[in-house]
Formats: structure tokens, sequence, C-alpha cells
DNA sequence: TATATTTGTATCGTGCACGATATAAACGGA
DNA sequence: TCCGTTTATATCGTGCACGATACAAATATA
């Protein structure tokens, strides 16, 4: 098969790979400052749901990440290791497991919260506007809710 | 910390995470084609890259797909194992490695051609007119250049 | 009230990602 | 030519992701 024949296999043809690699490469840009924290990207989206909605099931934290308990359980079991969270089987439901925040993780929250504007800093020489990228955000969350089927 | 005092630690305002998270539902959607080739989605990248750009070293393999070489050189092997790839020592320089499709990675090519319309049609129902796509395809290819220094 | 089904979490195995480090080949001077 | 540096790849350890499966608690149903 030529290779004429086939631009629709080209790198620069495709939607999923850029997604990919962006992703992977902005997720390198959080890991010094995560480092601080002692914290991974994935462990530092947990503690952004519980941050922001308190106790929740481990089920509850995978809906809201797209993440399957397989991935959390351990994930959840690291953090609880370090102290940031509890995990408490639930009286009223034997089967599920509340997660929520010890003081630690609590207090992390004041140190994480200055992350964000480290992020926005970063990228000011990517040469993308404000408005460009509050477009691409909306576009981002309004394919997540179509593909995640929320 | 109060939570009305945190907006920047809201999931909903947060870019990388719409961008993790899509990344990963979109290469769930591949996965089923990916099966029948008996090939994952990082490798599937990589055998775009032979396709369209024929023998090159693990490290120019690395810098299209923006991956280092602790990444590829197992994904490699594995590759090597299933008859697709061979890994070659250069002659002119022994410390590169060329890799170069075998004739059943050249032959899988024809299958794999369907693939991208498979993704599209999948995607029809997303809500996203084709202008949109396009893009938020633009915008993901010029992030991507920029963070990835290239 | 037994039994079947669903639900919530966990375990297991495989394959990425990637930082840190190792190693050998190539190269660049003094 | 000797030696320090760079370059290309590989190894190792840790932490995701996720399909497949397990299992017990809860719920539904006959």
């Amino acid at each position: 098969m030529k290779k004429e024949e086939t631009p629709s296999l080209f790198l620069e043809n495709q939607l999923c790979f850029p997604l990919y690699a962006t992703s992977r490469l902005i997720t390198k840009i959080y890991t010094p400052y995560l480092n601080e924290l002692d914290i991974t990207y994935p462990q530092y989206l947990v503690l952004l749901a519980l941050w922001q909605f308190n106790d929740q099931s481990v089920t509850e934290i995978g809906q809201r990440l797209y993440l399957e308990t397989n991935t959390l359980t351990p994930l959840l079991k690291r953090l609880e290791a370090k102290g940031l969270i509890r995990r408490t089987r639930s009286k009223s439901d034997e089967r599920t497991v509340v997660v929520s925040l010890t003081k630690a993780g609590e207090d992390l929250k004041s140190k994480a919260v200055e992350i964000p504007q480290k992020i926005i800093d970063s990228f000011s020489h990517a040469s993308m506007s404000e408005e460009e990228l509050i477009t691409f955000q909306k576009t981002l969350f309004s394919l997540l809710k179509t593909l995640g089927g929320r």
C-alpha cells in the first residue's frame, strides 16, 4: 500500500494522538509542583474531588474522574499510607468504602491552591489567547461528557 | 480553607483533567478495533510513524510521538516479538537501533486503514461539527508543538 | 424465605510512562 | 592519542490504567 493512498493514517491527521501526547506533556508540567506535595497527578485529581465534594465513595470518585475502581483502589491505599485520606466501610452499606480527608489531607489544600496559577504562568508563552484556551476547555468538557456518557 | 475560596481547584475549572480523561476515553474507543489487529494504542502509534516515514531510529520515533526511549524499548521488543518490526544496529553508528517494518508489519496497514473512519463514525453523535473538530485538532497540535519544544 | 441478580470494591496480569541511572559508541579537543 | 563529553539505547523501580475475574453485601424476585 502506497503512502499517498493513506493520508488518514498520517500522524498529523490523527485526533487522539495529539490529545494523548498533550495530556502527557501537560502532566509533566505539574510534576515538579506535585513533587513538592509528594503526590502524583492522579492522586492530585482525587484530592481535588475530595476538597470540592468532601466524603464520597470509591465509585463516586471514579465517576467524577472517569476512572475504574481497579485503578482507584491501589491509588487510594497509597494516599491512605501517606496519611492524607481515610477509607472507612459505610455502616449503612458494608460494600461501600467512604473516602474522607484527614487533617493532613485538608491542610495540603493550602499548598495546592498555588498550583493552578503556576500552571497558567507556564502556559503564558504557549501562543494561545485566553479566549482560545476557554473555547478549547469547553470543547474538551463537552467531548468528555459525550464520551463518558454522563 | 473554605470551598468558596478555591474555585481554581474545582474540577470543572481544570484544563489538564479533561485532557487526561478525554484522552483515555478516546483510547478506549480504539481498543476493540486494535484488538482485532492484536496491538495496543501506543503500538499503533509506532506503526503509524513507520508506515508514514519508513525506517527510523528509536529516538526519531520518540521525537515524533513525544515518548522516551525507556518507554519505547520494551514496546518495540513486543512489536518485534509479534513479528511486525525488525530492530537492527546501524552499521555506521553502532549506538543506533534502526526500526523497520517486516512484511507482516507492512501488511497490517491494509487492515489499519479501516480504523480512522470507524473512529469518526463513533464520534458522529458527539454533538460536534466537523468545523469544531478541526479547530480543536489545530489547537491541540499547536499546544503540542509549543509544549514539546519542537 | 430461599434463590437469582445487581452493586461496590478488590485482586490479578499486562502494558505503558517516566525519573534515575547505566553503558557503550562516537566525538571533540589538548 | 588520550580523555572528557555527548549521544543512543537500555535497565530498573514505581505508579498508573484497564480488562477479566472474584467476592461479599444488598436487593429483587419467585
